[in-house]
DNA sequence: CGCGCCATTGACAGGTGTCAAGAAACGTGG
DNA sequence: CCACGTTTCTTGACACCTGTCAATGGCGCG
């Protein structure tokens, strides 16, 4: 709880919504776990975070479940993408609250105010963005490595400038199905990174970053462990030869 | 050059650009290996695939490249993330033809034509829809799975009807810096995938689905390796419980 | 033909998942 | 206010998987 208030009243993101949408949206506030949308709904709203946060997320079929994505104060979803794959979503904490707007509303809107249709595109490039950045996250070797890249993400996403702290408002185990690995994995990697001086607990949900060069590269990490430093440095110069071919 | 032509003349995706947009855009084409943008370039063009195949990457600080998409014929890029993370791209096969808007025409028309603006929050929406594909990918535990998990994306993407196989225009470091594998085991996981009935090689770029389900999910792959059935289920069953709170 | 590049396969070491156990924090009810 | 059960978090031990290193063969190209 102490969580939940905390983001609530460290973020005000009146100033992310676009002020023709605040006519048709709705108000709702949710407890922890409770869901906002599933797979098998309708795709009839948009939404965005007003406080607290949501996970996004599918569950394998193998069990696991997969988080795609957290969203905090000020972030929009619920574009429904067409094809296949859908989602589901639901809040981290409690008294999460989340403005909802009817997709035709907005639709309807978007066609009579260009402007709030450029606004709407700059917000789903937002969300690109974000999900663009997971995949670098995602992409890195090591669990320490993935775990430094997620804390670096949330600084930017959820930093309390009072106290100078990264807040994470999930569990490990949201943390652990984000960056796909296990809640030991993701313990232990805290706890390394705690050892190396990287970070400091405040608390179990607050960390302040010691050394910033010491989360974004597992540099140093691998000495003596027999890296491949040049693994695909020559990989670049043949991309670089190639690229010495007369454009057509 | 074989795959080149190939990938040419299969797609022809004159429908796929929205027709306001044909008056103000150019025609490129561009070699193998040869850049389309680099990360410091302006952000003042979109572009869209005509034939061919695109990546799109960065560099990682460990030297590492990550590919964060593949674009086909019909999928659209360039619109620039804003934010630190940039990305480069340039074309896998010989004779990749592309077009190119320019950002401040494109705009301009949007705001004339909200119809139009319409159509280009569809475009971004499909490329989160394909980000979020791909993290599902990426969130997979072997490289079995995550092998498999992607042939299943390139088999809607970079279908041949008329040969009933899947086109994998990208040469096996592509897929390896895609999925975040080494090649070695890129190479592996498709020998297992052959071995196992589950696919079959036409040639080392072209692959016959023999059995979807063995792509899916490992199923009867872990068997007798000890992997926790019941892994997720109950935490499952906690959110489920969670979900039994009042909403406020 | 020889030279790169791509793709495949084998051997070994290190990292991560699994299983297990324990500690700490939280919510509830007395 | 405290006791208690539940959930969350941490730590340890071991097996499997993937990255690294190495070697080989195929293929296109100059």
């Amino acid at each position: 709880m102490s969580i939940a208030s905390r983001a609530a009243d460290r973020v005000d993101i009146a100033d992310g919504i676009p002020s023709p949408l605040s006519s048709i949206h709705t108000v709702l506030t949710y407890g922890r776990g409770e869901r906002i949308y599933c797979e098998t709904d309708l795709a009839d709203h948009w939404y965005c975070v007003l406080a607290g946060a949501v996970r996004k997320y599918t569950v394998l079929s193998d069990g696991r479940r997969q988080i795609v994505d957290f969203l905090l104060p000020g972030d929009f979803f619920g574009f429904r993408e067409r094809h296949h794959q859908y989602f589901a979503t639901d809040a981290i904490l409690n008294g999460t609250r989340v403005a909802r707007y009817p997709r035709r509303s907005l639709e309807a809107a978007a066609e009579r105010d260009p402007h709030l249709g450029g606004e709407i595109r700059e917000i789903v490039i937002e969300a690109i963005s974000r999900s663009q950045a997971r995949l670098l996250i995602m992409g890195r070797v090591t669990s320490v490595e993935k775990v430094g890249a997620f804390l670096l993400e949330m600084a930017e996403r959820c930093f309390d400038r009072r106290e100078q702290t990264v807040v994470l408002p999930m569990s490990r185990y949201d943390i652990a199905d984000y960056l796909a690995l296990s809640v030991e994995t993701v313990s232990r990697a805290l706890t390394r990174l705690r050892q190396e001086r990287a970070i400091r607990f405040v608390d179990k949900h607050r960390i302040f970053i010691l050394d910033r060069n010491l989360l974004e590269n597992g540099r140093d990490r691998h000495a003596g462990q027999g890296f491949r430093e040049t693994y695909r440095a020559d990989r670049n110069l043949t991309a670089v030869k190639a690229k010495g071919l007369g454009r057509s």
